[in-house]
DNA sequence: TTGTATGCGTTATCAC
DNA sequence: GTGATAACGCATACAA
């Protein structure tokens, strides 16, 4: 048995469909005692109206689409409920796609593309010149963590004077062998980091530091490098990780051996994921407004596709102490002042 | 300017409308040198078919959905990302709808299975008769972390009997006042959790536990439940917890209680999460192949879509014992012996 | 191998 | 208020 048409709905109301039609968007005038026919028909019928008929008429998708590398960890996890609260705001239905870094991933969103009214695009899942294809086709765009592209519009969280700081305040403890731990090519963002945690040495006066150590964003990859970077006489005594689940990483690799956190070793994350609190000793980190970045991200794209133009947006970040970047054993600067306005201790 | 439509393309290369439909799905036959003409008029005007008009044509939506209460922790995400990847797999589009509890639930629902060819179902977001509701509609569904529905299928992990024998082993180290934290009536899984965790109290000849303390998914709740469950001279010696996130929680109470993990209280999780093996000492907990969850049931829903009917599925899970639940200081019983087949000790 | 014509289920613009 | 009817962009029998 075929489902329902709106022909069928409006035989059994004794209507014609374009009454039905009325009453079910509330376009146009519509009897009273018509549209209660109706709505009993439609009920009886238990029809709905078929979306991909009322797009093609209308000429509107009603959903939004979200590209992203992976949901590897809250910080995407977040991004993209964010993202899907906003649609669902907008009455709109929210696609996602993880390119993986696969090959095809171009392709994978020019289609993603054909089925949405608009896409927000994370990262460096695609080109620069794939974005442009996307808006040449009519596609509005925005970028989220990923510097703005043309007229694209990009939602960020600030990096690089939080990378600054929160590496300053390291260096303020004392510390002058430090070392970034993440990928600045993985994302930039993290490129960002980098640059932060170089500017600070740059600031100090202190000689620049070596290398970053190469991680991505999972634990695991995190505990190789911390493995690697901390097994060694002349290892640092701070790392700077690109990210939480990475610096947790290092505090399996610094556990298993046998330096303290953070008397043998001072650790820093990036993100402040509850995990970040739970560990001991809690984890000093950056708490980025995850949620809110997926939500502005979408809000921004809601404008686009409305037809209204958007500029990039830059969402605070905050540093949170904790003990893990807290005095070496061997401090010489036993103060615990912060160079940088926003700021927060805990616990 | 308008977007092109296949007559664009069509008049372009020099043919019909169904040759360029021909060649572009790739169904029927067609001329060598015709299907060049028309991948370069296409090409030309960077065309790409009308997703919606597409699928109305052939009746079909090439996309899939799946509704789950939040994001929030990695289960969710892992379950949702495997999820993307059987869909992309399938070659459709996978659509997410967080219910958040809204009390709007049913509708949103309704809305998302009126554009996708399938639904996958977690946890209680929907009740029994809106599933029933759906495959009414012919709307083929696969339910996840849930009892099946009727003849539509559920893919679960296991989980009574791991919460019986990871119980059982807490028991067998000694253990007499066992708390279970985590609320029973938030989701099917957590249920079957508790009567594994009260099983074993009988099979162990122990009196009854006391009533579940009530914990929600997240670590602040499991900070709170902890807190109010520690404070207490009459405190539990283990406490099983109903995830690892909540297990965390657990974690930050004890330390700011100034309880040692395991030796004032054991905890156990479930999941098996990243961070589970970075905090100290490391979380005992049972693993459940949570993006295999996701993989499985958009299997299955693509099968169901196919019109192959699906049996339901449940996957193993593994106890992975740790530090966290290592024999409390005045053990009675030194044996490490575990009772179960599947297990493994980390690290 | 290619073209014609119809249907897919709505929306929306007209008349009435 | 209500009803025909023309798009909307594509898939696909059916002809040629």
């Amino acid at each position: 048995m075929p489902s329902p048409s709106i022909y069928t709905v409006a035989q059994r109301a004794g209507v014609s469909i374009a009454t039905v039609s009325r009453v079910l968007r509330d376009s146009g005038p519509v009897a009273a005692t018509t549209r209660e026919r109706v709505l009993a028909a439609a009920a009886e019928l238990s029809w709905s109206p078929n979306r991909l008929a009322a797009g093609l008429a209308a000429r509107v998708h009603g959903a939004a689409g979200i590209v992203f590398p992976d949901l590897a960890g809250p910080y995407f996890s977040q991004v993209v409920l964010g993202f899907e609260e906003q649609a669902v705001a907008d009455d709109r239905s929210a696609l996602i796609l993880a390119t993986h870094g696969r090959l095809n991933a171009d392709e994978m969103v020019l289609d993603l593309a054909a089925r949405v009214d608009g896409l927000v695009v994370m990262d460096r899942t695609v080109t620069d010149e794939v974005v442009r294809c996307l808006e040449g086709r009519g596609s509005p765009v925005v970028l989220l963590a990923r510097p703005a592209v043309g007229a694209t519009p990009a939602v960020r969280a600030e990096s690089l004077d939080a990378a600054t700081r929160i590496t300053a305040h390291l260096i303020a403890l004392g510390h002058t062998r430090l070392a970034f731990l993440g990928d600045p090519e993985a994302a930039p963002d993290v490129d960002d980091r980098w640059r932060g945690f170089l500017l600070a040495h740059l600031e100090a006066g202190l000689p620049a530091p070596g290398k970053p150590v190469r991680s991505g964003f999972v634990q695991d990859e995190g505990y190789a490098a911390g493995t690697a970077l901390l097994d060694d006489a002349a290892r640092p005594t701070a790392v700077v990780c690109a990210n939480d689940e990475a610096a947790l990483g290092v505090y399996a690799a610094a556990r298993d051996l046998g330096l303290r956190i953070p008397d043998d070793v001072a650790v820093t994350g990036w993100d402040d994921i509850p995990a970040a609190r739970a560990v001991t000793p809690p984890l000093a980190t950056v708490r980025q407004p995850m949620r809110e970045l997926g939500r502005q991200a979408g809000a921004l794209l809601s404008a686009r596709i409305a037809g209204v133009p958007a500029d990039s947006l830059t969402l605070p970040t905050e540093i949170v102490l904790r003990a893990s970047c807290g005095p070496p054993a061997n401090s010489r600067t036993p103060t615990n002042r912060i160079p940088t306005p926003t700021r927060r201790l805990e616990p």
